[in-house]
Formats: structure tokens, sequence, C-alpha cells
DNA sequence: GTCTATAAGATGATAGAC
DNA sequence: GTCTATCATCTTATAGAC
């Protein structure tokens, strides 16, 4: 992180962020890694091009992290509890860079979008198939898996529009309660 | 929806919605209601105006959907599901200006974002009380109840980053898988 | 690889005619 | 109340010196 590049990257991070894809300038970016204005262009295509890479790299953050705690548990209750905390705690300790992953793919190329789109998919996959497994062993009760999968995502993805470092809540906190409240969404009645 | 301000603000939902506040120019808006960048000065103050004037009204308008509810209903197991039922419902049917209401606080000044803020706030704290009641008359057992709370307005809130018309869910299919799911979040284990 | 300077165009907002 | 024309500024991105 200490390479041009990386500097880059980072300065962009807080400021799509904080601030947004559109209403962040080129200029800002650079000035935050302490740049001129041209530098951003010898290392990235574009401005969009910043965008798509933080966002790549994002969402394979937030798909390896599902993937890893789903293979660490053979049960679904235990599979599925430690899939959505570390999906949540991963949201709330990369808070900045989920933000960017969760609320900037409109700003991306069709291209672009259609690669992260890819990984999206793959994390909702991994979520309905737990959710269909636990059905089929009679650990869970659950009538709308894809909408109940979506349900369970959608916690942890809207914790970015509030959750602040520092705030009452630590990561940890929220990915237990988190987990707890969808162990209940999926709980027979 | 006839006069000049009316159509102005139906096209600045939809432009603030599909492209977001930063995204959107002041042509854009005008051209959509079918006139010239300059008449949007005579109805609003600026652009930033005319975002809070729909984003006031839209938490005056969601606020109210969940009071609404509230209302009709004296047990808090009726009340929470009828609650998150159609404050779910508002977010589906209204989902353009449900997405400038929940993703564009940002765009407002100090002073507007400050009294939407305030019914945030009250949305939040209705929420709160119905599962405090609840918990309080042994229909629920709810141990972090602002964080459960904040967590079932999630369910609606995020839904406006994916909603489509016309997609495979309806409004009504949305809130009522929503509602369940909140009570089941609250029910005793 | 970094800078200064600048091109080329878009942006929010206003002036003044009708 | 709407228009055309325009201002002043800002934007992304590039050119060329070092």
């Amino acid at each position: 992180m200490d390479d041009a590049r990386g500097r880059l990257a980072a300065a962009a991070v807080e400021a799509f962020a904080d601030n947004g894809f559109h209403a962040t300038t080129t200029r800002d970016i650079a000035s935050r890694a302490g740049m001129s204005p041209a530098a951003l262009y010898v290392h990235h295509r574009s401005k969009e091009g910043l965008l798509f890479a933080l966002s790549r790299d994002g969402h394979l953050a937030a798909l390896d992290v599902v993937t890893e705690a789903a293979a660490r548990h053979d049960d679904p209750t235990a599979r599925l509890q430690a899939m959505i905390h570390d999906f949540t705690q991963w949201h709330a300790e990369h808070s900045k860079t989920a933000r960017i992953v969760q609320y900037e793919l409109a700003a991306l190329t069709p291209d672009h979008l259609a690669e992260v789109a890819r990984h999206r998919r793959a994390i909702e996959r991994t979520v309905r198939e737990v959710l269909e497994e636990g059905v089929a062993r009679g650990e869970f009760e659950v009538a709308d898996v894809p909408g109940t999968a979506l349900a369970m995502l959608s916690l942890a993805v809207d914790l970015v529009r509030w959750y602040e470092p520092g705030g009452s809540r630590s990561p940890q906190q929220l990915a237990d309660l988190y987990a707890g409240l969808a162990l209940r969404m999926a709980r027979p009645l």
C-alpha cells in the first residue's frame, strides 16, 4: 500500500465511500493520495476503471468470506450461522469498501457490471443452497427460499448505509445479532 | 400533477431514482418535464431544494404508513405484522421515491438533513416501541430491541436497491414475506 | 512516473426578452 | 412563467516538459 497505485486506491475508497462516485472528482482522489490529478491516469485508464478495480476486489473478498465460512461447517444450521456472521462482520469491518460494492454498481460500464454481477449471484446461490439443504434435512422451515436468502443478505448489505466505525455496536456484536436473526428466520415454527 | 411544479417533481423522481442526485443534471430534469433548464429555478430555489421537497414528502408518507398501521392494531404481534407489511409494501410500490428517501441523504444541506432525520427517528421509535410492548406482554423474546428494530426496517429499506416493478415478486408478496420474517425475528424461541 | 498546463466539454444558476 | 443566451466554474482526461 506504499506504492502509488495502492495510495490512489486507498484514497479512492475513502472518497467514493464518503461522497459517492459521481460526487468525487479525480482531483479529490489525487490530492488525498498526495499526487497531481494527472498521476491517476498513469495507473488507471479512467475514474471508472479505478472504481471497477475497487468493486471487483471487494466483491471477490466478500464472496471469499462467505465461501470460507460455508466450507468450515457441514451442518446447515452451523453453516448458515457462520455465513451470515462472517458476511456481516466483513461488511462492518470493511464498511467503506462494502459501500462501494453495494451502492456504486450503476456507475460501472456494462462489461464491468457484468463481471461483478457474476460474483453477486455466486454469493446469493451459496445462501440459497444452505437453506435448501437445511429444509431437506428438516433443520429449517422456509416457504420462500430465494426470498429468504435475499432478506438475510439484506441485513448485512443495509448495514453499510448507516454503520460508522467506533459506533455503539462492534462488528462482532452486529455479526452475532444478524446471524441469530437469520437462524430465527429459518428455524421451524 | 399537470402543473409545471408537479411535472418537474415527477421528472426529478425518475431522474434521481434512476441515476442518483449527482449524476442527474438540471437539464435532464427539465427536458423530462418538457421545459427549459431555466424553468426549474422558477419553481425551486436550487437542484438541492427540489431534492429536499421530494425527500421530505417521501419521509412523511413513509412515517404515515407506519403510524397508520400501528394505530389499526392493539396486540403487539398484529401491530408489528401490519407495520412491517405496510412499510415494505410502500417501499415496493413507491420504489423510486423510496430510493431517494433512503439513498440521497448525503446530498441534502445540513438543515434539510436535520429535518428528515427527525422523521427517520420517529419511524425507528415506532418499531422499537412495539417490540418493547411485545416483550413486556410476553409475546416477543428480543434480546437487542434497537438492533432488531433496525434489522426489520433494513429488510424494507434494502429492497429499493434491487426492486423493479413488474419483477417476479409483487409488492404484496414481498410485504407478506418480510412481515412474516419480522414475526419470526421477534417470536419466543 | 510525476509534474504543470490546458484542452474540450459539461454543469448549476442567472439575465433579460417576450 | 417560459424562453434563449450566457456566465462562471468545474469536470475528465491529455500533452509535453523534466
